[in-house]
DNA sequence: CTAAAGCCTATAGAATTAGTAGATTAATAA
DNA sequence: TTATTAATCTACTAATTCTATAGGCTTTAG
């Protein structure tokens, strides 16, 4: 399941993306406009801002706006700061890796071989979809 | 994230696959040979049951079995019974559709966009698979 | 009859999720 | 300078899900 840190994430990230101009938009305005909890979006935009993707301006006429074009944020990035990992599970994960305590050969495991394909498929998608192809809904 | 419910379900059902005919293998003898909790193993293999998966007997020289032939199991079922919806949230989910309560228009919706997408490709690998290919590791 | 094995219900600890509350800091405008 | 706006940070909590565990019941083979 996706989380709704990640959906909101990603919905705030591409209102962002769809300004004409790279003024600050406040948390408040995304939050009226997406119907997201003002306090539950807060905490993700700081974690966005934290891990490169969003700069912020505090005071009046603040708030966050988009560090890069929406068109050099993949996918890929966005949900391995919001969701995690893109594998379902960690032994097939290359950024976040961690054997199996039960499985004595990974070569040999079904879930393993399943889910690699799985991690394969996302992770295309995830890679070829930036934040502006998100955009023209 | 894949639950281990579903991780131990996958190992358990490759290994009835592997068997030779289709004598009853005991809950004990799986939880022993792919290193799974007894009791937790019980609650997945009655749940594969309960959904036609698996047949069992029970009494002296009882256990479980596969009801079909391993190349007829096609992931998709095994993922929805044991894991629930393939999709990665309910607005584009096909057998447990659901909508959004913030989302005004879903073919507007970017996250919408994204996870059809990959909900599709996981999707297509969960049909081409089945039990038998797993085997073959 | 007895041992083996599945069936079924209930419970419980741990982890995760989805927030809330409230105080603090920084920037701007009057 | 002061008031206002808006992000920052820490801490807490309620609800849910996950990962089991416990124990009694029922069925079957020998």
């Amino acid at each position: 399941m996706l989380s709704k840190k990640t959906k909101y994430g990603i919905k705030a990230l591409t209102y962002l993306a769809r300004q004409e101009n790279k003024t600050p938009v406040s948390i408040a305005t995304i939050s009226e406009s997406e119907n997201i909890s003002l306090k539950f979006l807060e905490s993700i935009l700081l974690t966005l801002r934290k891990n490169g993707l969003l700069g912020s301006k505090k005071g009046k006429g603040g708030g966050y706006y988009l560090l890069k074009e929406s068109n050099e944020i993949q996918m890929t990035a966005v949900m391995r700061i919001l969701e995690g990992p893109i594998s379902m599970i960690p032994c097939v994960s290359l950024n976040f890796y961690e054997k199996c305590d039960d499985c004595p050969d990974e070569n040999a495991c079904a879930v393993h071989k399943l889910m690699a394909q799985v991690r394969d498929s996302s992770l295309e998608i995830f890679r070829n979809t930036t934040l502006a192809e998100l955009c023209n809904c």
